[in-house]
DNA sequence: AGTCATTTCCCATTGTATCCCACAAAATCC
DNA sequence: GGATTTTGTGGGATACAATGGGAAATGACT
């Protein structure tokens, strides 16, 4: 294998403008880690707890499907899961030039106008109304320095 | 290979001067770190805390990207650290020539003008305004004569 | 079917980033 | 101490990302 050139991980934050066909260019780093999975699109879906629209590799969706399906049919999370994820989840093409096309209603419901800002999260990726986004940046920043939130410990097993 | 000549950690400080095109070159010692983990490139983040950006290899991101996937979905330090630090990540390359261009807007933030310096420290290392790193150094040197902090000391198993 | 609106594909443009070649200074080797 | 290899640096040529617009395809509605 040749060396590694990318992550296959979301990163970085992309502010981009939406064009009057409302098409959106899909950050190139995201483009690397959707293409690492032999994929020309991803799948989006509302969040259900901020004003915000979630993404991920087609791939981790089956996965967490799968996932799922292990949970008793009648457990509230899953019915919960099914129906605000499930229900609200779209497929997004990226085209050949690298642009995707979210559905309007769907931007409307987090206030994109025509600035869209895309939040890499590592396995998955956000889309911000980017005032928004500055916005909770702040108020993390915030709640750092008062201690309220702080670095979450990680094992990383074997790394130097 | 001929023995190792160098470690895969990052030692040392290296001040150098960012060109026109806004590339830098990346540290010769820190060059072999990277090679070592068969990489052609690192990731930096903004520190959430510090006016620094952190850097490691994209092997450390990914076993921190695994390890927080352990983590509920909901946790606060989940969302923050995938927020601050992978919204934030970006992979950065190493061209033929060991040089790398760390975006202009990420080195606003913390101050850099035409210098920049690379600080190694071990598995990771940061990026600092050169000034900064020296006011941070004379801070760290009063506080240790004043007992503010004193060494960690450390369980070296096995170690001769 | 025919018209209209929307979406998708293809081509063009611009600015930026990357590749490649070149060279001087410094460190290393023999 | 002279030769050879690294390292840091510069600049032109090239490739790519982001964006715009026309034309073809798709679907809706009358």
């Amino acid at each position: 294998m040749s060396p590694t050139l990318n992550t296959n991980l979301f990163f970085a934050t992309h502010v981009t403008r939406i064009d009057g066909k409302g098409r959106v260019s899909f950050p190139a780093s995201f483009r690397t880690a959707v293409a690492a999975r032999n994929s020309q699109g991803v799948v989006i879906y509302r969040s259900p707890s901020d004003p915000v629209i979630e993404g991920m590799t087609i791939e981790r969706m089956q996965h967490m499907a799968a996932a799922l399906e292990k949970l008793s049919p009648s457990a509230p999370e899953r019915a919960f899961f099914e129906t605000a994820i499930f229900g609200t989840a779209q497929f997004l093409p990226i085209d050949g030039e690298g642009r995707c096309s979210p559905p309007r209603p769907m931007l409307d419901q987090i206030g994109v106008g025509a600035e869209i800002a895309f939040l890499g999260r590592g396995a998955t990726f956000q889309i911000w109304e980017p005032k928004a986004l500055e916005d909770r940046h702040a108020e993390a920043a915030q709640a750092l320095k008062t201690g309220a939130i702080s670095f979450p410990t990680l094992q990383l097993e074997g790394m130097v």
